[in-house]
RNA sequence: AAAGCAGAUCACCUUAUCGCUUCUGUUUGGGCAGAAGAGGAAAGUCCGGACACCAUAGCACAGUAUAGCGGGUAACGCCCGUCCGUUGUAAAACGAGGACAAGUGCAGCAGAAAGUAUGUACAGGUAAUGCUGUAGUGAAACCAGGUAAACUCUAUGCGGUGCAACGCCAUGUAAACCAGCUUUUGAGGGUUGUGCGCCCAAUGUUGGAGGGUAGGCGGUUUGAUCCUAAUAGUAAUAUUAGGGCUAGAUAAAUGAUAGGGGCUCUGAUUUAGUUAGAGAACAGAAUCCGGCUUAUGAUCUGCUUUUUUU
């Protein structure tokens, strides 16, 4: 049965705690120009991962163009969530965009794909 | 037609699929349905307010901003009108346009001398004397001289911090908070540059629940609001009447993909036209308004100058 590709408020990492913590525990996978930080986790909610995308202010300086790659990547995790596939652990996801130049979307989504079915390999076929 | 000046308008449209945020309806609930969803600059944070809190908020000095005249506005350093000056052939643009008759300072070259000066030559005059005139230098030579993007003076304004303000709720703890009383010292510390003023301390005790951190709600979107018309005014603008509700996110929504249509440019072929390819700027609300400044794609209107044709 097909996971619904949605990507609402609840499947988003809010708390800035939660951020820092991922950033100082979490392990990381990266297909340039994209890096994913992942860590296990656990929260109330019934979903099984919470994500977020950040792009660096260094990087792309115009507000304008910060918001079209976070939407890009948003767009890609989105369509391709269903890789992961149900478990009993609770993960948080941070996809970084780590390129200096304008990507397109048929760019981005190859990138995430491949690092969802990496990331599939290394911590859920393992168990 | 070319070059230029001023002003106004718009910011590709639409369909389908998959999504995002808010609101409304419905459902026990998961959810489902409907509606709405970035800008002219949302930007820079440079001015002016609204709103909130704080005597570390008061008073004086200092400091700082503005500067023809008249008007508009909640207010302004903004806007409108007008005079003067400068630039330009012109349409127009720009303004560092209060005061040197309060005081102090400054002034290249030329010139004897540039402000407590009176030299040289000639002429006049006197008891006598730069006492008077002319020549000569210069933009200016005693004229109440010039200069205030020189100090200064005059008039007017200016407390500070900003929605991470501020109010409330739950969680919950230490040696931390607040209020009253008690005793002692007025030393030291705090503030806006200085002075005055103001505030603060330590011990014990009683009472209250405060503060920090992360979270939620309010503040938070109906407003100096927008549209149309009439009236007053040269205008900025004001008043009245009718109508509209038009983003409220918070690691921060407004997107992705595919198709169709219109626009611009380029190529091919042509009487119109047809067809292929490419392109669509600057840029993303964060408490809210009024301005200014900067970035930027098109279209339209009016005007000026020059040239050509009639």
């Amino acid at each position: 049965m097909p996971m619904k590709a949605t990507f609402n408020k609840k499947e988003k990492v809010k708390s800035k705690k939660e951020i820092d913590f991922l950033f100082s525990e979490g392990k990381s996978i990266s297909k340039y120009p994209i890096r994913l930080v992942y860590k296990k986790s656990t929260f109330e909610d019934t979903i099984k991962i919470k994500a977020a995308v950040s792009v660096s202010k260094r990087n792309f300086k115009k507000a304008v163009d910060r918001n079209f790659i976070k939407r890009l990547m948003r767009e890609g995790y989105r369509k391709n969530k269903y890789l992961v596939p149900n478990t009993t652990h609770q993960f948080t996801f941070m996809f970084l965009y780590s390129g200096k130049k304008m990507p397109e979307y048929a760019q981005v989504e190859p990138k995430i794909k491949e690092i969802l079915q990496k990331f599939v390999e290394q911590e859920i076929e393992l168990k």
